[in-house]
RNA sequence: AGGGUGUUAGGCAAGUGGUUAAGCCGCCAGUCUUUCAAGCUGGUAAUCGCGGGUUCAAAUCCCGUACACCCUACCA
């Protein structure tokens, strides 16, 4: 392949661009542009970035992070940070995919400050100076770079299919050369004007690539905030940059979108750490200054029986809607994501354990470089303290919002009386001991349901333990319904179940049963189970006591005559 | 195959030449105790992927190697 490269005069380029792009007088001029998105006013060492997912499915819980992360940065520096939706690849658009985007950042308190956001009633609208901010509307902007890139024969139209695309990478990889289509292999290269002028006009598919002015054995370096200063060889391949139905690449996207929309870092995910040469050549290209990249390593994988990549098909946790669903507080998810980033995040937190999340200063330079796994039992644990920390009111919100969806049954008692269930919910809650019952809110059934006579098992199903008998119950159970008042304070409860315990036959302290176990039926504890299960269903509870001042008098009777009904 | 990124205890992760390699989660034990949690106290566990080298001294620098993942699409 002794070929020479096709050169064209500028009268030709100028021909080719305009039947290229038959609009070519509608299209703005790069000059209009740039006077339409003007440089951004902002404070010195302001950070504009975005985050760009692309609508094909579920939201992924890398892309939320990703999110958090620019989001924290641009807030941190007073800048903007944006949202753009990369729907350039029409055949893996799902529908509803731009409105599940739009609703986990809002969901996690991620909204953008431009794009695609909600409004005051709700509904999606774009705001901002700099948009559209969904990519197939952006399509004369795209237009209008390629029409002056082809003017200065920076790109060109290439007609190969994808048969002669698919022989040629086989051919490559027999000769055991690198594969794509570059230099001699870039045919579109050696087409004359003619033959170019005439395929147009004949209505063949073409796409537009770049004429790539890279050297294999050259290198290129960039400075990445996360991983140091960065050196890969730079790009020789001619890449598609509009795809032939006129729709661009990402990558052409990408160069377009961030210079119009000023975006002054590109913090994504370290997948396309290899793409950076591409990119650079395409901002040198246009004369325009790139720029900065940060790469972070994506959440990806998980641990089984070994590691392997978190998967879209196979890991339900790789959708941020799974942790909702499993009853974790969207405020933890954000922390434990943080924790990610910057694991000193924790040690902030211990010291300042009411401040919002947003007081801390996340930093780049600290984010770990390996991808990490995703720890389930450590966001549970990150999870249990949120819940433990949340002000009551709080906590019942996120509870009965997440019940109405998921527990319904339990949504309903609890709407019947908000205050009733707060004061369950609140048990032991201010004590010393900091009680931390909730590790999601999966556990609202355990914790909160039995305080609602709908959830109580069946009389005759009560779990009684058989270490007391029949008779002893019944007789506990009628001096508990008898004795028992709902204003006396909580400690009190258990005063007089010792008393009760003595008049019965039973130990009042456990250490006068064990120093003398013949002596007794049982002691206090035997005791207090029996009330626990009459009055909760299960031989596990919140203290009792607080429990039974929740119930009030009339459960309590209530409760104690069904258990008295069974033998 | 070529290019790239990474590899510190079960998991997350500090640490960038110099005392016994932080911390969190988990796990185990003790303690508290009317149950279960929580709390408190203590414990467990890493020859820093492996092999060389540089150095008085390396998880930290250099070389090699293994493994994982990413890119090499008219997907992003």
């Amino acid at each position: 392949m002794d070929k020479k490269e096709t050169q064209f005069t500028s009268t030709e380029l100028q021909t080719l661009a305009e039947l290229i792009f038959p609009n070519w007088q509608k299209l703005p001029s790069l000059e209009e542009l740039d006077k339409r998105y003007p440089k951004r006013e902002l404070p010195f060492g302001a950070i504009v970035n975005r985050v760009a997912p692309s609508p094909t499915g579920m939201m992924h819980i890398g892309g939320l992070y990703v999110a958090l992360v620019n989001r924290r940065l641009a807030k941190q520096t007073q800048g903007v940070f944006f949202l753009r939706i990369e729907d350039t690849d029409q055949e893996r658009a799902v529908v509803g995919a731009y409105e599940t985007i739009v609703n986990s950042l809002a969901d996690y308190g991620l909204s953008p400050d431009e794009g695609p956001m909600h409004n005051s009633d709700g509904e999606i609208v774009e705001e901002g100076n700099y948009g559209p901010y969904v990519q197939t509307s952006r399509k004369e902007i795209y237009h209008a770079c390629a029409f002056d890139m082809l003017k200065r024969g920076a790109i060109y139209p290439c007609f190969m299919t994808k048969e002669e695309l698919d022989k040629q990478r086989e051919e490559q990889q027999k000769l055991e050369v690198r594969t794509g289509v570059y230099k001699e292999w870039a045919l579109g290269r050696y087409l004359s004007f003619q033959e170019i002028e005439s395929k147009i006009k004949a209505g063949i598919p073409y796409v537009l690539r770049l004429r790539a002015l890279g050297e294999i054995d050259k290198t290129i370096s960039w400075e990445d905030e996360i991983r140091g200063t960065l050196t890969v060889p730079e790009n020789i391949v001619d890449t598609v940059l509009i795809k032939s139905d006129g729709i661009p690449t990402y990558h052409f996207a990408h160069l377009v979108d961030d210079h119009f929309m000023r975006t002054t870092h590109i913090i994504r995910a370290d997948e396309w750490i290899s793409s950076v040469p591409l990119h650079l050549q395409l901002f040198s290209a246009m004369g325009w200054e790139p720029p900065f990249y940060t790469h972070v390593s994506a959440i990806q994988k998980m641990a089984e029986t070994g590691k392997r990549k978190l998967s879209k098909r196979h890991d339900p946790e790789a959708s941020v809607s799974y942790y909702w669903e499993n009853g974790f507080p969207r405020q933890a998810v954000i922390e434990y994501l943080l924790n990610l980033a910057n694991s000193e995040f924790e040690d902030w937190r211990r010291v300042n354990p009411t401040s919002d999340y947003t007081e801390f200063r996340i930093s780049l330079g600290k984010m770990g470089q390996a991808g990490p796994l995703a720890d389930l039992i450590k966001l549970e644990s990150i999870s249990r303290d949120i819940l433990s920390r949340m002000p009551i009111e709080a906590l019942y919100k996120v509870s009965y919002a997440w019940a109405f969806t998921y527990d319904k049954e339990l949504a309903e008692e609890m709407a019947k009386d908000p205050l009733y269930s707060q004061r369950a919910l609140d048990i032991e809650r201010d004590s010393e001991k900091g009680a931390k019952r909730l590790s999601t809110l999966k556990d609202l059934r355990p914790q909160l349901a039995p305080f609602f006579d709908h959830f109580l098992p069946p009389a005759n199903e009560l779990p009684f333990p058989d270490n007391v008998k029949a008779e002893d119950r019944k007789a506990i159970l009628e001096l508990v319904k008898e004795r028992f008042k709902d204003s006396d304070p909580p400690e009190q409860f258990f005063e007089n179940l010792k008393l009760i315990s003595a008049e019965l036959g039973f130990a009042g302290a456990v250490k006068d049963f064990k120093k003398n176990p013949q002596m007794y039926k049982g002691h206090v504890g035997d005791v207090a189970s029996i009330v626990r299960v009459a009055m909760f269903g299960s031989t596990r509870s919140p203290d009792l006591g607080q429990v039974l001042k929740v119930l009030g008098n009339q459960t309590v009777v209530n409760r104690c005559n069904r258990a008295i009904s069974v033998n």
